[in-house]
DNA sequence: AACGGAACCTGAAAGC
DNA sequence: TGCTTTCAGGTTCCGT
């Protein structure tokens, strides 16, 4: 599942792929990844001849700056983006297609999304960025984990930790993966109120989950152009817990237990988090 | 108002 | 064997 470390690859790639290129013919396969009542021609036509300026990432969310316009792309659970030649066959789940010139070099970057919780969406020039981007909160790359400001906002909040995290306008782009391993770094009860957390505990958390994502990020470095997921068929599980229930706990050596809180599989360890 | 749960999707895996 | 159910999780919507 794409979180905060994979849509970042995701954005270095395109920058790669697609930055600073002319787009001479775009695709869309599907119109249910953009927004309701959107005609894949419409858009088509808006993107033919863009110059494509820059690849930003906010949170889960890309932005792509075009000369005019920008789209937001998100990777929903199964997104990801793929670069190949003109010539080669459509990819299986393939929805968006981008065939671009950069100088004499001709590339067809493609959007593939088996399970289409992805969205795709073209703002025209002179059109406010889409709502999902502009209320995401800080973000843990971009503008780091300010320990005061969150433990500030957390004091705020009665819900568990665990779905707090998930809550993108507290930080932009934890997922349930990321949560997961920070609250477990962090030696915290996924299931205690937001509220009740110390300094010294949000400050904990704050430092798990940043370990988290940087130990993500240097693992895709080794991967390549193309990640694979960890629920993908036959993908390695690289994460400290997530996924590890029954097995003993990197710490503690106690069975990692799992649960559902607020309706998201949550693995953590009964002993030490606490 | 805040929270839980369902819906949106598909395919793999588990259950029967 | 083969059909049915469950599960995965990002986001949004709906009902309580």
């Amino acid at each position: 599942v794409p979180e905060l470390p994979e849509v970042d690859h995701a954005r270095r790639m395109l920058d790669t792929w697609l930055a600073r290129t002319h787009i001479e013919k775009a695709q869309v396969f599907d119109a249910r990844i953009l927004d309701e009542g959107v005609k894949p021609a419409s858009v088509v036509r808006a993107l033919r001849d863009r110059h494509v300026e820059a690849i930003e990432r906010r949170g889960k969310w890309l932005r792509i700056v075009l000369d005019e316009g920008r789209v937001f792309s998100h990777l929903g659970m199964t997104g990801k983006w793929v670069s190949g030649g003109v010539r080669d066959d459509a990819l299986p789940f393939e929805r968006i297609r981008l065939d671009v010139i950069a100088g004499r070099t001709r590339r067809s970057v493609r959007y593939v999304d088996q399970r289409l919780f992805g969205r795709f969406v073209l703002v025209r020039r002179d059109k406010p960025d889409i709502e999902a981007w502009t209320s995401l909160g800080p973000d843990p790359l971009v503008d780091g984990i300010d320990v005061d400001e969150l433990h500030e906002k957390l004091s705020r909040r009665k819900l568990a930790i665990k779905p707090t995290l998930l809550d993108q306008t507290v930080l932009a782009g934890i997922g349930n993966i990321l949560a997961t391993e920070g609250l477990h770094a962090a030696r915290i009860d996924p299931r205690r109120s937001a509220r009740d957390l110390s300094r010294k505990e949000v400050s904990a958390l704050a430092r798990g989950l940043r370990r988290s994502i940087d130990t993500s990020l240097s693992l895709q470095e080794q991967e390549g152009p193309v990640i694979t997921y960890v629920e993908e068929p036959g993908a390695e599980n690289p994460f400290t817990i997530y996924g590890h229930e029954g097995t003993p706990c990197p710490r503690c050596r106690k069975p990692l237990a799992k649960m559902i809180l607020a309706g998201r599989g949550t693995v953590f360890c009964a002993h030490c988090q606490r």
